[in-house]
DNA sequence: AAGTGGTCTAGACCACTAA
DNA sequence: TAGTGGTCTAGACCACTTA
């Protein structure tokens, strides 16, 4: 939250030309007073709320600045507006989060610790099962696959798997990776189109339970990752964390 | 994205009042130009794009209009502004991401399964360490401990330890959690504030290898949530998912 | 001091949709 | 057909930051 502007502290002695209407000017401060009386129960779950004009000329600004509050609020799954019918308080709360997932580089320096990177394995090799259908490749098609531990004072944070389709990106060598993370090379070489992610529990194994210094089967949090670039997939990556590992998502 | 409205076809036609300028009076437009000029790397990242009054001018629309599109851009961790400097594209790209979180029942249903739901224990509890951090409450406070089974299908899709503080909720018998999941109840119950998410990987025990049939150790991926009502933590839930669950999220 | 983005306003037209 | 939200405009003032 941003501090508001000096302006508004006039608008929080009430002015009353008509009657005790508060003049709300900035729309952070109409969509704090929407959400107040939504948690105050005054607007329940399910009910339509007064339609933008009725709100303006109750709280004594444009109605733009009223359209600004309630769309904020419908992005953040508060409100559910539609044309001719009007602005419903929603009845599920909370379905919708914004997940931070920083670099490791920035995420490890920002907890305090020295980011540390060691390339672990590089190689032209066939794609697995699952790596063929992220890059949309066939299975005697040769990829790039890049191995390293990204380490917070020289100690496992993520041990990374990463396959890159050579046929569509610049030429790169082992070199390359030894000096920087595939993602950071990835961000300066290309402009990125579009990623999906996706969420798992899985055992650790092999190499994965070797670098991050876990016993096998221990349970490890893998996020996998597939970066565009135009329309094709370029790489696909797979983070494993250790169990101490949390993503963190707050409202 | 939503269908562009039909005046959008115009803009598509160059119109050339001072030499070539496109018309792009939509801000959904101007932010697939802006966007396609980031991607074709005619502006690269880091670098400082033009400000708000050149682009509204060569692309012919109003100043309010271009703001429009470069703050969902910014929103999206697309480009970085600040006052004075101007606008730059970021450098490290797609660090955040929007999860959906859908209610089980809702979720179930979406897949296209029959949603189940079984009640699995119902008891007044002092907490967990884990639990009375989350809530904020002493060793001592005795607390509502709610456990289920959501099913898909008649299959364990979810296993759940939900955590209620009495003192701070509506009072509620078993037979409420017989019927619903209690986060159902508790949408109805009360106005909620603000929640809190943690995810993570952990190792199936007891009860919960149990009811999702999963053998002990067995990687899950664990779910917490806390939320708040006013200023106060009223509920801590865990959920639990079998391995083959994935959390997915699409920018 | 000057230049950038952040926001408000008043009015307008349009798109969508229930009645 | 009428009522709601969705958006654009042109101008204005302000906040923040660098110089």
């Amino acid at each position: 939250m941003t501090r508001l502007p000096d302006r508004f502290a006039h608008s929080l002695r009430p002015t009353a030309p008509d009657g005790g209407a508060r003049r709300l000017n900035t729309w952070q401060s109409v969509r704090a007073e929407v959400l107040r009386r939504i948690r105050s129960g005054e607007w329940a779950p399910g009910a339509l709320i007064p339609t933008e004009h009725e709100l303006a000329a109750e709280l004594g600004c444009a109605r733009a600045t009223v359209n600004r509050a309630l769309r904020e609020l419908a992005e953040n799954g508060v409100v559910e507006r539609r044309r001719k019918v009007g602005t419903r308080v929603t009845t599920s709360p909370a379905q919708r989060t914004t997940l931070e997932m920083p670099s490791l580089r920035s995420e490890i320096e920002a907890s305090g610790a020295e980011y540390g990177y060691k390339l672990t394995g590089f190689a032209l090799s066939v794609p697995t099962d699952t790596a063929m259908r992220a890059l949309q490749v066939g299975p005697r098609d040769e990829m790039i696959l890049v191995k390293a531990q990204h380490l917070a004072n020289g100690r496992a944070h993520c041990w990374e798997t990463i396959w890159l389709n050579p046929r569509n990106l610049p030429a790169v060598s082992r070199e390359v990776f030894e000096e920087q993370p595939a993602h950071e090379w990835l961000a300066r070489a290309l402009p990125l189109t579009r990623s999906r992610l996706a969420i798992m529990a899985e055992a650790a194994s092999g190499d994965c339970a070797l670098y991050l210094g876990i016993p096998d089967g221990t349970p490890v949090l893998a996020i996998e990752r597939v970066i565009w670039h135009e329309a094709m997939p370029v790489s696909f990556a797979r983070q494993l964390y250790p169990p101490r590992h949390r993503l963190i998502s707050e409202d």
